[in-house]
DNA sequence: TTATAATTTGTAAGCAATACAACATTGTAA
DNA sequence: TTACAATGTTGTATTGCTTACAAATTATAA
């Protein structure tokens, strides 16, 4: 909780109840977590939250790079916090999002072809690991 | 055309004026095409043409995997023709996407991780080489 | 405290995408 | 060719995520 407050800090984004609520969501859940995911967890604490409010400040986190947008299904967006580079593995079975480490030999070098890179997204999609075994899910 | 013909009868997919012409459009204009873009470009030609027609047959032949969607800003889905595997850029300044040529070392072996891979997606965000240009855009 | 700036809230509006039913077209069988 | 079933297309209505906006609230500075 005080990690999250100097990383505001840091940003010059005011520590608000709403915001370091939205960062705890992300930080303990271990992301992934739609917007309305997020919601409707803080909602239980706080009942005034307004959904307008954890857009805003996932917007405003976002652009400084706080956090990062994931952006599969084109259905919603999922966020979680900037942390070491990596991808996304997207269960079309169970709809889970897995984190996979990779790192790309491109995005360290900041451009690619003379276009200059600031953001590098990879995501897979196919069938988990846990949908793939007989006992929890069909075999493809 | 007759090319277009003859990938819609190897996925046992009626021919229909429509769906030529969708295929055509991506073919032609080297992918990347929203639906409501390829949707005016084809009214132009077919007045009747309705925008449903557009999502049904860019549905279906997703599914049999002669069109790929690109989802990247999370506003609207483009699609291209489904060729060899490769990656995007996407343009912050002027939106454009352009094709990447990248080959992934995971994707070919189909699987991450125990996962099994279907479909890979990868693409950079940044400023494209024209728009880093002084005189055609501003310098970041 | 009082004024000013920054945040939050709730409702309204925008817009891509889907659902659905009516209509049209194509393919098949008699 | 005709009748009928299956497949495709169309247009409207609806859904659901996201943004706009202005009022209400809270924090900061004087």
């Amino acid at each position: 909780m005080e990690q999250i407050k100097k990383l505001l800090d840091s940003k010059q984004i005011r520590p608000t109840v709403q915001r370091m609520k939205i960062l705890k969501c992300l930080s303990e859940k271990k992301g992934h977590l739609t917007v309305d995911t997020i919601y409707e967890i803080i909602r239980k604490e706080i009942p005034t939250m307004s959904k307008t409010t954890v857009y805003n400040t996932l917007s405003s986190m976002a652009e400084v790079g706080i956090v990062v947008p994931i952006v599969i299904t084109g259905k919603e967006a999922r966020y979680e916090l900037n942390t070491v580079q990596h991808h996304h593995f997207f269960c079309e079975r169970c709809a889970k999002v897995i984190d996979i480490e990779v790192q790309c030999d491109h995005f360290c070098k900041g451009e690619i072809n003379g276009h200059k890179i600031n953001e590098l997204h990879g995501y897979f999609k196919g069938v988990c690991k846990n949908c793939l075994t007989p006992e929890k899910g069909r075999k493809l």
